[in-house]
DNA sequence: CATGAAACATGACAGCCATCATATTTATAG
DNA sequence: CTATAAATATGATGGCTGTCATGTTTCATG
């Protein structure tokens, strides 16, 4: 949704610029004319929290580029439990995995909260890979990134202690996403664990006066002790 | 060593092709002159089993090409325990990942047995990414299914339980590097426990009468079946 | 061949934490 | 505003599996 509604038809509203909003998109900042380039072919969607922006085991449709907003990609295991592998904000990409390694998104997408994005098709998008190999170069620097990220995750999830967990869990969470707010569900699948758990832990902190409570809004008193609670 | 040793400066012997050995590597299967481009700065290696290719938190010195035998990534959690991320066998390439990131190696490369490699030092890959284009985004497919399968790992071994984990290793190990032999220590850090674990396990499978164990020789007899266990 | 080290094997124990149950509070929608 | 669902909170329980201990076998190396 714009602002200022000229027409129905969002497709060429200036609002809807991939770049204006988020200069730093990494697929825009890799060369000044991608966007304009881009621009004719987007598609721009929002979303409230819980829907899903596409689903685990589709094929993949191009790539989306986020305006403002979260989304978390979340995997369910065979038993029905749910991971949260990333979480992608405001400049972020979506679905390049599955783009680059041509298999469907292993991964469902769901909106944290209100979500704003824009959608390029996957045509447009392999075409800007060929005139501009340098934008592969900068989504490949990311994912090499990622891939980092993601191992070192698996380790400490299998390594450490809930609470360790559920402590590096609250101070990834604050240090990325400041103003967001997480239910017990969520902080448990991202830290590896259960709801109970998070609860319990989080009661144990306050008790240890690393952290105040207030519903969702958590206050962290003592970041430095909450770090070695987490073994950062 | 090449079997016939003409020089003792292994450099420019054609026993030490990329390529020849192994025309499936992912740089070399990209462009059909990559070969000979790359011919001229690459150095063999050879390492015995146990021996280091490189450690955890140095910079990226180069690629290296497996010509034969297997590498395990390993990485050392802070509490000393190790985990296998991946495995590289012949025709595969290491090193990539902090090369394309800029970022220190994260884990240590280490011989499983008598290894044969290649190495083509940064500065000259650089040079091959940005005259053939074609050979990045051959790895950054790479990459992206790496992220997958590190990501399925991840989620595998926080979600099963460790018969579970164990069978899946057991499969996947005999599926990828048939002839190769495996200390229960080595399973235990492929699959996420500790070597009195998978010596149980495997007594167990074996009284279920779906392996037989010959010191480390393990033979699969029922493959549906253990599959089955690993919820495969 | 000898010898020390590493791998293999098996038992006992304990503690972490997932699971289930139940109650209360907060959100959400009609 | 009310009703229904979801989230929060807390207690009780049990089992998986990591840890430690001990003994045996195998391996590597001089």
């Amino acid at each position: 949704m714009s602002s200022t509604k000229k027409t129905d038809d969002d497709h060429d509203s200036p609002n809807c610029a991939l770049c204006t909003a988020n200069p730093q998109n990494i697929i825009c900042a890799s060369s000044p004319h991608i966007p304009k380039y881009l621009e004719r072919s987007k598609i721009s969607c929002s979303y409230k929290r819980d829907q899903v922006i596409f689903y685990a085991d589709n094929d993949p449709l191009g790539l989306f580029f986020v305006k403002s907003g979260l989304v978390k990609l979340e995997k369910i295991s065979e038993d029905g439990s749910a991971h949260t592998l990333r979480i992608v904000g405001p400049g972020g990409v979506l679905g390049y995995r599955s783009l680059f390694a041509d298999e469907p998104y292993h991964a469902t997408a769901i909106a944290v909260d209100q979500l704003e994005l824009c959608f390029v098709p996957k045509a447009e998008i392999l075409l800007t890979f060929q005139n501009h190999p340098e934008v592969a170069l900068r989504l490949l620097n990311h994912l090499a990134k990622d891939l980092r990220l993601a191992e070192e995750r698996w380790i400490h999830q299998v390594d450490k202690e809930a609470g360790e967990r559920i402590a590096e869990a609250l101070i990834f969470l604050q240090d990325h996403f400041q103003s967001q707010t997480w239910t017990r569900r969520e902080i448990a699948e991202w830290a590896g664990t259960t709801p109970e758990t998070v609860m319990r832990t989080l009661a144990q902190f306050e008790k240890e006066a690393l952290l105040v409570q207030n519903g969702r809004q958590i206050t962290i008193l003592n970041k430095e002790l909450l770090k070695s609670k987490a073994n950062l």
